[in-house]
DNA sequence: AACAAGACCTGCATGC
DNA sequence: TGCATGCAGGTCTTGT
């Protein structure tokens, strides 16, 4: 579910209600999501103040006023809201932190493709999950010739490449498709194929429609929500996602022979995209 | 090393 | 109504 945009917008919303809170409560419940919960974590929660709360690529990362960080991955069905609701754990809760100034934070995760890691702060670079993550697409460093010099050589496609968090972090399945469209470049073309000149569009592509979609508070299919629950809009901003058999927003597709966004799978996932518009 | 496929989970929509 | 199937925003592991 949340890519970056989403994230995003959870930090942000967790940052208003959060930061110099206590937790004056914490509950665990200690099933393996990726990976097993850690250990104690209660205990490394329960009387610690929130100092910062900030993203790298897809995860959220909480520091804590004895220079350690809560570490949450929202996976696939993954939301983390807050309320001023006391109730019991409900079905799929994972945290559950109560804070001295009233809120209330759940973790909730009905598949478990999520991930909780707590660390020194000073050891969270070393993290195995961490030191595989690539440049942030939002960040300066991410060039047209940095973007060149990462595609360079690869053969596979240019909508796998956006994926691997390896090369840049944040991207998901539904920006790689829009921001694709959006360059106007083929998700099917060897990553090795796409040009300097394409380097220019594609980087603003994934600059500007992850701008639009943290602006519209991320996207919303089914469970992700931001942390007061709201859901986001992007998803009414879709130029190709989950559009197969529509028309392109851009050109007259629906009257070629291509018929409009098509949908297809590549490396196991549903790729939506204008074959006319796209080359 | 790079790449693709399978695995990990639950829940929901669809079709019979 | 029940049941089987396929699909979902992600990443890790395995095998080629």
């Amino acid at each position: 579910m949340p890519e970056l945009p989403e994230v995003e917008t959870v930090c942000r919303g967790l940052s208003k209600s959060l930061l110099g809170a206590r937790v004056s409560d914490a509950f665990v419940r200690h099933i393996a999501l990726r990976k097993p919960m850690p250990k104690g974590l209660e205990s490394k929660l329960k009387g610690r103040t929130i100092e910062k709360i900030e993203r790298r690529a897809k995860y959220i990362l909480i520091s804590l006023d004895n220079r350690t960080t809560l570490a949450i991955h929202l996976g696939m069905s993954g939301r983390l809201v807050l309320s001023h609701n006391q109730s019991s754990p409900q079905k799929h809760d994972h945290i559950v932190l109560s804070f001295d100034n009233g809120m209330i934070a759940r973790f909730n995760d009905p598949r478990r493709f999520g991930f909780c890691d707590i660390a020194p702060t000073e050891d969270l670079p070393k993290r195995k999950w961490m030191t595989t993550l690539g440049t942030e697409p939002l960040s300066p460093d991410f060039t047209p010739k940095l973007l060149h010099s990462l595609l360079k050589g690869r053969k596979t496609t240019i909508k796998a490449a956006l994926l691997d968090q390896k090369l840049m972090a944040g991207i998901g399945n539904i920006y790689a498709c829009e921001a694709l469209f959006l360059a106007g470049i083929d998700p099917r073309r060897e990553a090795r194929t796409i040009t300097e000149k394409e380097t220019i569009k594609l980087t603003s592509a994934i600059r500007s429609v992850l701008t639009a979609a943290i602006k519209a508070g991320g996207s919303t299919l089914r469970d992700y929500v931001q942390a007061d629950g709201k859901t986001g809009s992007f998803q009414n901003h879709f130029a190709v996602y989950a559009k197969e058999g529509q028309r392109c927003p851009d050109c007259d597709c629906d009257a070629s022979k291509t018929k409009g966004i098509a949908r297809i799978t590549q490396n196991g996932r549903s790729t939506f995209f204008c074959a006319k518009k796209q080359k």
